[in-house]
DNA sequence: AACACGACCTGGTAGC
DNA sequence: TGCTACCAGGTCGTGT
């Protein structure tokens, strides 16, 4: 489920519940394919970053948990292991009894235990961190510059910009007014500091209202986008002009749009 | 370059 | 109720 909004949410709701907390012991369930890791214990928890999709957690021996959400992964502090789901795949007991939970149900998520340097070299080739001061219309400009390629699998791609997924590019050129198909190369200036600037707008708002309703549960998943003016609404009408939302398929992913206000 | 497609995995739901 | 088919917020590798 976690796209930038989510992994963000996640990030700063582990950072209240783990920081400075040390790991007891490790426990690791069902974790074949993706995920790897040694045992973990004795060290303290020291920061807590997000680059792109991928969550950092930085330890006091000087590596770091990388992990990447895949479609389902969460990451949350429960106060009993009994209270950990089916579907989790590590745990990791604190030094106050509660446990950092990694539950994953389709397992598609990556968690690996790694040195601070080989950590920063795999996110290394990840884009611009669209909610940094990098991430300009200019630079937008300058990625998208002489491409062909439909700017909906360009804005999904991570080595450009790092965090969007299948729902916000949607919700983002949903409401700059681009069809998803149009070449990203030959979208004028304008449209694409307009695009720029939906981009920042709908991932900061998911992610104040993730966090608002963050506060109120304690481990259970955000269930649903704040924001879904197009995403997985086909058939219903458009919010803005009554059209019915159309799905389309870009890149073997559903492409969610309003034919009349898309262009 | 820009796709399509399959692999990796499991669960929810719509339709019959 | 039970079965099937399709859908799903991601990434990676291969083929065309």
């Amino acid at each position: 489920m976690p796209e930038l909004p989510e992994v963000e949410v996640i990030r700063r709701r582990l950072w209240e519940a783990v920081h400075g907390r040390t790991v007891v012991e490790t426990k690791l369930v069902r974790l074949s394919g993706r995920a790897s890791i040694g045992t973990l214990h004795g060290v303290r928890i020291e920061s807590v970053d997000r680059r792109g999709k991928f969550l950092l957690v930085g330890l006091s021996d000087r590596r770091s948990l990388l992990i990447h959400l895949g479609m389902t992964g969460d990451l949350y502090v429960v106060n009993d292991w009994r209270q950990a789901p089916r579907t989790t795949r590590a745990g990791f007991r604190l030094d106050d009894g509660r446990w950092l939970v990694f539950n994953d149900p389709r397992a598609l998520g990556k968690l690996e235990l790694v040195s601070l340097a080989e950590a920063a070299k795999k996110v290394q080739r990840l884009g611009v961190e669209p909610l940094s001061a990098e991430f300009t219309p200019e630079l937008l400009a300058s990625l998208a510059r002489g491409r062909r390629q439909p700017v909906k699998p360009f804005l999904m791609d991570q080595r450009w910009v790092a965090g969007l997924g299948n729902i916000y590019a949607a919700e983002a050129l949903f409401e700059a007014g681009i069809h998803p198909g149009h070449p990203v190369g030959s979208l004028s200036r304008a449209r694409l500091a307009r695009l720029h600037r939906l981009i920042v707008q709908v991932l900061e708002r998911a992610i104040e209202s993730m966090w608002n309703a963050a506060q109120d549960q304690q481990a259970s998943w955000i269930e649903h986008t704040p924001v879904a003016s197009v995403y997985r609404r086909a058939g219903q009408p458009c919010l803005r002009c009554g059209r019915p939302i159309q799905r389309m398929r870009q890149a073997g992913r559903s492409t969610y749009y309003c034919p009349g206000c898309q262009r």
